[in-house]
DNA sequence: CCTATAAACTAATATCGTTAGTTTTATATT
DNA sequence: AATATAAAACTAACGATATTAGTTTATAGG
């Protein structure tokens, strides 16, 4: 990871994903703003890829969740890989949902990476086809609506999250099995 | 609703949250973009303005839906509701997501307001107290993540998402009776 | 040592949010 | 109706931002 990235995730993370601007982060690397230039194009660049770099690494946490784990181990394995990585990296996360006008090739297949990891377990349950596709899409949805709520204090009510999860999970992963046939 | 608000939701759902300036707006309402500090605190006031209008039609909405209606029906339905809110209003909608600093206690009313509609319906399962909260997190998530996702393009695939809404919340369905008891 | 490339810089411009102070418009009171 | 008050518009100006253009410095490779 180049130092410059490095840098803008480090503020993602720390002040929000609005934080990052040439500005700030020009002066947390003590150099002008156009010579950022030189390193990406512009703020829709940077933002670019920031996408990807926090797309490789939400690939990476997830595959290696899944290693060697099948049905319900491996989705829980998975969740909680996917929740603590935006628990870590809040702000970088936040610069992989896709956004508006970004149609890189490279954040396409990362996407795609990402959702094929979800359709492999579900092949562990005999889940294939259209389903597998549906029951990811539920997947996904859960778990980034869980994280991103989470990250931004949605949940008022100060009760154990970490038990949400594991029931939410839990209900999802028995209704599962009602698709199998 | 005022003339200004209708404005900046307009333009909120036309081009998204973040084109909402106080430029745009006073160029909409063909006035000077100080003029509208009469009529709320700059930027940061406006968007709390957005947000608690939101949160007004997002309630009526889920209690429209809610109405008359228990168990799986009440579900089906409330989700509907949220969903099809989002998709009219992906703007609005984004506004309404809880932001770091906005502590206004019309927020907090209205969130809790929402909040109490699900665990409302949950009774008609019989599934109170905490069980009721874990559950409506994950119902929440499972309604937010995929309409966040569904507004920004993250589902590629091109298979009819209106049936992965319905298997999604099926499996949820499912799997809620195995926390009655 | 010279050259070519990368990466920094300064200077300048347009846009935005914001504040201050002023003027116009609308409302309400006598 | 005339006037006082309040609401809402305006102009002018400032600081911060992204961006472009043109220039200078550093760094490698031959």
């Amino acid at each position: 990871m180049t130092t410059i990235i490095k840098a803008a995730v480090d503020i993602a993370d720390a002040l929000g994903l609005e934080a990052v601007t040439l500005a700030t982060l020009a002066k947390k690397l003590n150099i002008r703003p156009p010579s950022l230039y030189n390193h990406f194009d512009g703020l829709p660049g940077l933002r670019i890829e920031l996408a990807i770099h926090g797309l490789e690494e939400l690939r990476g946490s997830l595959m290696n969740a899944a290693i060697g784990r099948s049905e319900d181990d491996a989705i829980y394995s998975i969740a909680d890989a996917y929740i603590a990585f935006v628990r870590k990296h809040p702000g970088l996360y936040e610069a992989t949902l896709p956004a508006p006008g970004n149609e890189d090739d490279r954040l396409q297949q990362l996407g795609s990476d990402i959702v094929h990891i979800f359709t492999r377990v579900l092949q562990s349950y005999g889940i294939e086809g259209d389903a597998a596709i549906h029951t990811t899409r539920g997947l996904r949805s859960l778990l980034h609506g869980f994280a991103s709520l989470e990250a931004k204090g949605g949940f008022g009510i100060p009760l154990d999250l970490d038990v949400s999860i594991k029931q939410m999970l839990h209900i999802f992963l028995v209704g599962i099995r009602s698709v199998k046939e």
